[in-house]
DNA sequence: AATGAATGAGGGTTCATTCAT
DNA sequence: AATGAATGAACCCTCATTCAT
């Protein structure tokens, strides 16, 4: 049952944004009663953390594997900008989530959300670290371009998202231009 | 009176967002009754819209001087790294805002968002692409590397807007690493 | 406006209680939109001060006047039982609700309240004060035997209130009784 | 394990007042199901009834000792209000509750609360037909008398349960006082 | 042009009660 | 007998908007 209510909610918060759904939309769209939710979640705000909270798992997942398979550094900018995209191109609600309220009103929320998003941005932080240290990447600030390439990566797919002719040319050429972008960058 | 309310509301939609701002506070903040407020403007979301067409509007003077001076791409590059940087570094309130609230409340309005915001990213793409007609910057897409471009100067801001210890990081190395970034991608 | 709502309040309160009353019943009675009543008062709680405010209000100007007179203080304490009895049987809503809702769940509006009645029972100790130094009453804690006769006189009336023949007997014999009682207990 | 639910109950309802006390807070303060709340008792309602139904009971065993003994009167009322001043004294959650709540939620509980609370009059005011029968008492309405005297203790209690100075010397000088006072009032 | 009192739909949340297990 | 997940009406309150002055 609280999946379901994650599910209506994710789909809905990507949908309209955070604000503009009612928890009685997110009852009804989840076949729950509004009891049954504050059963499961102790706010509106939890059930939004609980879908990113599950994203950044999904992420980290990801990125735990690539790490094992040791790929040269190159290669792994590559597949972390396709798998964003394949994310965004499935049309996963949560990623579209992701991407739409990683900020919010209320503060307390917002440094949750930090530091959920932080954890990815260790993960890719530690395979550039790697790979300056494998002496592919030219010596730089991990944390820095980790941020560069999370930031990148998710401000264009957010563009991407609007459904009109510039999102269609970013979401076809999006993925091997800013793979290419961020490999010229980075390379020693 | 109009710009009174402008001025309040965009300070006030920058520090606490849109929807945790509300008309009062904003009739309070300008010195200015709620029916002046409704006599000036259709709505709340209108007064988001002009401060957003307003940002915009400077934005591009900024780059259409930038434009008439016929600098290096490169050096184009890096002062639109960092002018946005400076905005954010003044406090200007108006680019924290638009940061922020580019994610929306209401579809229409997203879509209107989009639209200014696609001016100044075609201000740019001219830019890249008298670059390339001068064989300063390899052949690319002008419109998908100016999305680059604006995508990831912003999302890396917003990172670095957070207020904690990475953004700090970010606020001091992001202009130089960023623009640094740009260039190596963009350049023949 | 304020006072259509403090009436309809006060009726309501006093019928069914603060708890059982709703922001809408009073809305409704008052024939006012919910929105004007948080325009008149920031919480339902405001209200019900209000209320006893104006109460206690009413009964320190009785309580002044009397003073004035300078009567005997057994025809002082057989005046304030009385008027205490008439304010119930004329069917003075807040004097019911005065007596129904003198303490409170929330502990600040407790503290309120509490004030509030102490400066009636400060009152009434004058009185008694005085009563010593002339030598008609026997030496005593005026605070003390201020709430004694409030709290003899408003318990007795509270059952009083309840409409069954008890209450009947207690309306016609209470006041006698109880001025008799209490001067009996204060004379020298 | 109904014992349990009422002992919590009581407890629960004294601290913080009937409305403010859930019945998620009675079933975890208990130990006890919120399944098996309801296959105990019909409703919230009937919990406190049976609660103030207790306390109802011990003083009325209180009373029938008191007779017993065959006293005068005057020791009688002493006793009575001392018995009354120390069960507060103790801290005893019921009497704090009955006093909380004979103000109550609904007419039903109200008319049934002071059905309860008659049983108590009646005994006493049992007592003072005896002891004007004994000629230690002046001829008086016995009922109304009772009355008195009950609600001259509880109003004096009530005040003397807010944890001021002023409580704090009504609850020191209380006992005494109203003792007194009432027997001046009642000898013959 | 300017005001701010008035509106009421809708917000998130609570909680006594039910009922399938 | 015992459980606690599920329910949904009702709670208080907010706030963008309107409109008579």
């Amino acid at each position: 049952m609280a999946d379901r209510i994650v599910e209506a909610g994710g789909r809905l918060f990507a949908e309209q944004g955070f604000h503009a759904t009612g928890i009685r939309a997110i009852a009804q769209a989840a076949k729950v009663s509004i009891g049954s939710i504050y059963h499961y979640f102790e706010s509106k705000e939890e059930i939004l953390e609980r879908i990113v909270r599950a994203e950044i798992d999904r992420r980290r997942e990801f990125l735990e594997g690539l790490r094992k398979q040791g790929l040269p550094l190159e290669e792994q900018v590559r597949l972390i900008v396709q798998h964003h995209f394949s994310l965004l191109r499935e049309g996963r609600d949560s990623a579209r989530l992701f991407l739409r309220e990683w900020f919010d009103p209320t503060p307390e929320l917002r440094t949750k959300m930090y530091r959920l998003y932080d954890e990815v941005a260790g993960y890719i932080a530690q395979l550039i670290e790697e790979g300056i240290a494998a002496g592919e990447a030219r010596p730089c600030r991990p944390l820095v371009a980790a941020y560069t390439i999370l930031g990148l990566v998710e401000a264009v797919s957010l563009r991407a998202l609007s459904g009109d002719e510039t999102a269609a040319l970013l979401m076809e050429e999006g993925p091997r231009e800013l793979a290419e972008s961020l490999w010229l960058w980075l390379r020693r």
